[in-house]
DNA sequence: GCCAACGTTGGC
DNA sequence: GCCAACGTTGGC
């Protein structure tokens, strides 16, 4: 039996622009950084079972003055163990998690486009039809969520890009 | 299993 | 710096 093509799955990830900005992400090398350091296991849960290869990313830049989303990215590896949580050097670190059996999981994620137009927290909220977007939902606080595929149409749109830019 | 205390997130 | 919201911890 084969599959039908999956639907285009799109997620929101948070960073703080202090820590690791948007344009981090694009002066890294390829562009792609692994995304460790989650340690929420719901944000783990979409890391290891729903996220895929090509999937889009929007990247919000946390704790900035002014938070926003600052560009769009692309989930660039399959999932696999997070090694700082068996750094005891790491900050992250986990003394709890087994190598034969990882509590936390990452994936790799390529930048693929700065917004022309910085999209502002406050610009997201101010769009009626995003008024369901869950990194809006108050007391969301998840580093890894996903994204409505109408909402990544609207904040590409919002950002001055078109859908072909992903 | 309950729930209070505590730590963290993140906007303002 | 403040504080609301949430997740985790640990006593019972």
């Amino acid at each position: 039996m084969r599959s039908s093509p999956r639907k285009a799955q799109y997620w929101l990830v948070k960073s703080e622009p202090d820590c690791f900005s948007f344009d981090d992400l694009w002066t890294a090398p390829r562009r792609t950084t692994g995304w460790d350091g989650v340690r929420n296991y719901q944000a783990r849960n979409f890391l290891r079972d729903a996220m895929r290869v090509g999937d889009g990313v929007l990247y919000y830049h946390s704790g900035a003055e002014p938070p926003g989303v600052a560009g769009i990215a692309r989930v660039a590896s399959a999932s696999y163990p997070d090694p700082t949580q068996f750094d005891p050097a790491a900050e992250h670190f986990d003394p709890k998690s087994r190598r034969e059996m990882p509590l936390w999981f990452q994936v790799d994620i390529q930048a693929v486009r700065k917004l022309p137009r910085f999209l502002s927290l406050r610009t997201l909220k101010s769009e009626k039809a995003l008024a369901r977007m869950r990194v809006l939902q108050r007391g969301q606080r998840l580093s890894v969520m996903p994204v409505e595929p109408a909402e990544w149409g609207i904040v590409l749109a919002l950002g001055g890009l078109e859908a072909r830019d992903f």
